[in-house]
DNA sequence: TCTGGGGTCCTAGGACCC
DNA sequence: TCTGGGGTCCTAGGACCC
């Protein structure tokens, strides 16, 4: 049966949980503030009325803040996390067919439960703010990026109660026609100015656009995005999250970093968290990787970046040993004599603790996918040699020089995708 | 010795998401 | 003065092998 799905997006998502533990913020407009207090993460809808943007530097938004009496919370991560593990246990009650995509959005798979769409999403939005205090939005659609759109419908106009359903061909046109290019899920600012050079200004006239053109422009995310803007789903229900391919814990410093030791101590502490999220999802680490960097916000000449990884030779969780390996890399690049106001952790190749040797684990599966990689690495070098060739003697070449990669995931597609030359 | 064809593996960086 | 944190996927291209 074809998927129907549902995308539920909790309005203001930090500033609601804070509401809830805190009723006398009801009424007011509210931010809330990420780490070191550095920028704006979330706002009231009355917040928002006022013009401050969402990632906004709290210094630039400061006098408008005083000004309007705005409340400023420093975020809260242990009790949002918590929330939202009530919200989707909420959820859980309605569809067997859930992926939990973000800490405040959920897709659901809606395909034959109810033949009043909308009306069983009320009730869903109903239950959870009877029972988390959340109040949410929900789209629905054939296919993850319409019920995005649809999502986003919503929350313009609220008239809408909270849910609106996309479907029919002349609905569907309607919103396409509506929403400008930068406001589909997955296009991105780049794509977005790309696109619009190219003269495509809306969601209707890239679902129209020509699929070989897309592929050649913009890869196989851009042709993805336009099958989906015209119903046929390339992104299925992810209901099993797929184990992390790496783990990173960093932080940017509120200010200049001048002494080695708040360095160490930073690291040090960044490297047990980061061992900490290692054990609790069950994985082990095959290479660690520490990094430090300059500000973003200085002159390009005076930025600097640099990082040491170091492999394991076999799988193993992170031990003190280990962040004292990291602490030392850190000792070699603060030599360098930079200032540096980030610095950070990362775990990658992971794979299940207690596999002691990492070929032993999963070995077919590495050596499938390197082999798949391999061979159409071999296809690429050849059309991209051949297509050389031809331009030299200046013959029109009839071959696209690409080929795509395959993937388990997007098998229909690709097959479709594959046909080239 | 030189060259080309065929293939493998890895990494940096771009773009996007919440 | 002060500008978040944590992810994913894809592509090009270099190094290397027989």
């Amino acid at each position: 049966m074809k998927s129907i799905f549902a995308l539920v997006d909790c309005n203001n998502f930090y500033v609601s949980c804070e509401r809830v533990f805190n009723p006398r913020l009801e009424p007011l407009a509210v931010v809330v503030l990420s780490n070191n207090d550095g920028c704006v993460i979330a706002r009231s809808e009355e917040a928002k009325q006022l013009g401050i943007g969402m990632g906004a530097a709290f210094f630039k938004v400061r006098e408008k803040i005083e000004k309007n009496k705005v409340e400023v919370l420093s975020s809260n991560y242990a009790l949002y996390k918590d929330m939202s593990d009530r919200l989707m246990e909420t959820l859980c009650n309605f569809t067997p067919e859930i992926e939990v995509y973000s800490i405040d959005e959920a897709f659901l798979n809606l395909a034959g439960l109810s033949n009043n769409l909308t009306g069983y999403c009320r009730k869903i939005a109903e239950t959870v703010k009877q029972w988390t205090g959340i109040p949410v939005s929900i789209g629905i659609a054939e296919t993850k990026t319409l019920a995005k759109m649809a999502q986003r419908i919503v929350r313009r106009f609220s008239k809408a109660a909270g849910v609106f359903e996309l479907t029919g061909r002349a609905s569907i046109d309607e919103a396409l026609a509506q929403t400008s290019v930068e406001n589909i899920w997955g296009v991105g600012i780049k794509t977005a100015i790309k696109l619009k050079r190219a003269g495509i200004n809306t969601a209707l006239a890239l679902r129209d656009v020509d699929v070989n053109w897309m592929r050649q422009c913009f890869g196989v995310t851009g042709v993805r995005t336009v099958y989906e803007l015209r119903g046929i789903s390339c992104y299925e229900l992810e209901e099993q999250p797929p184990t992390k391919k790496g783990i990173t814990v960093s932080r940017t410093f509120g200010r200049k970093i001048e002494e080695i030791y708040e360095l160490k101590e930073a690291i040090a502490s960044y490297a047990s968290r980061a061992g900490e999220k290692l054990r609790e999802q069950g994985l082990a680490a095959g290479a660690e990787t520490i990094f430090v960097m300059t500000s973003r916000f200085v002159d390009a000449r005076k930025r600097y970046f640099n990082s040491h990884t170091v492999s394991f030779p076999t799988a193993t969780s992170y031990t003190p040993e280990l962040i004292d390996g990291a602490i030392r890399s850190v000792e070699r690049l603060y030599r360098k004599g930079f200032l540096f106001n980030k610095a950070g952790v990362i775990l990658s190749d992971l794979v299940p603790e207690g596999s002691v040797q990492r070929n032993l684990f999963d070995e077919s599966d590495r050596q499938k996918s390197r082999r798949l990689m391999g061979a159409v690495d071999a296809v690429n070098t050849r059309l991209h040699r051949r297509a050389l060739t031809w331009a030299a003697e200046g013959i029109n070449q009839p071959w696209r020089t690409k080929f795509v990669r395959r993937s388990k995931r997007y098998t229909t597609r690709w097959d479709e995708l594959a046909e080239v030359g």
